[in-house]
DNA sequence: ACTGAATGATACTAAACTTGTATCATTTAA
DNA sequence: TTAAATGATACAAGTTTAGTATCATTCAGT
């Protein structure tokens, strides 16, 4: 039952290393110090300028840049675009036809405990994370 | 990304069901109603007893019982019995020997989160859902 | 005693999700 | 023109969750 996956960890320190940095960095040279892999980074830093948190330029000399300053990107924002957006109460039937879906016990409570946690993972930034 | 499977939202509802009867319920009795695959509700029903959650008794007329009155259970113990504890901030590199395990960003914070939605999980009891 | 209904314990298969790999196309600076 | 970089996808391997199947054990009723 993971809050952070190994993915949502290696993008932190990843952006983490890009603020420090300031300027540009390559998916090459932020993977080879964190010690991740090198596909894997990648797959990571796109998802994050998809997600918007990241700017990138392409070709010679490109790289990554974060889009906005640290304390305006929160670990919320971070596990959103690589693992899409936090929800702990999708019904576990799948969603589509849930026969229990008025009578769900659960439901409620479970959506408004998921309601907390976003708070938290909202106020975390990147700035108290460097 | 789910607090809750599908495993725990059926032991849920089987306690609920244990809850009303009053008496002794067996395995069979509760997956038909509940349209719960009967082999499944029987591994749940046998998790919650070890956990403590509800007795059983064995051989003909047997059944289970809840082991404390439901405003003593907690989605926590439910949780807890199905799954196991609920942690949130495992080092995502399995343990071991993390070489981040000092320098990690993230672990402190998570932690904290995983308190929060501990202290959650645990405030609500089987009496609140049933 | 015997039988049938029930749980205890385990091993196994199948499906879903996470993690990591591999390619090819496109852009850009030198 | 070339090399270094990202964009987009498809694929393979590993791990977790979900469901199935068996056999052993207990116990009430006859
Ligand atoms: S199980 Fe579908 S909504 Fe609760
Ligand atoms: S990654 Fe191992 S402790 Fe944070």
């Amino acid at each position: 039952m993971k809050l952070i996956t190994r993915e949502v960890d290696y993008a932190v320190r990843a952006l983490a290393a890009v603020a420090r940095a300031g300027g540009g960095l390559s998916a090459a040279g932020l993977a080879g110090p964190a010690g991740v892999p090198r596909p894997v980074l990648r797959k990571i830093m796109q998802a994050l300028s998809r997600g918007g948190i990241t700017r990138s330029s392409r070709g010679r000399g490109g790289g990554f840049v974060l889009a906005r300053p640290p304390r305006r990107i929160s670990l919320g924002d971070i596990i959103a675009a690589v693992r899409g957006p936090l929800k702990f109460n999708d019904c576990v039937f799948g969603g589509a036809l849930c026969h229990n879906h008025r009578t769900c016990l659960l439901r409620g409570r479970v959506a408004a405990i998921e309601r907390k946690v976003l708070d938290e993972v909202r106020r975390v930034t990147l700035a108290d994370l460097s």
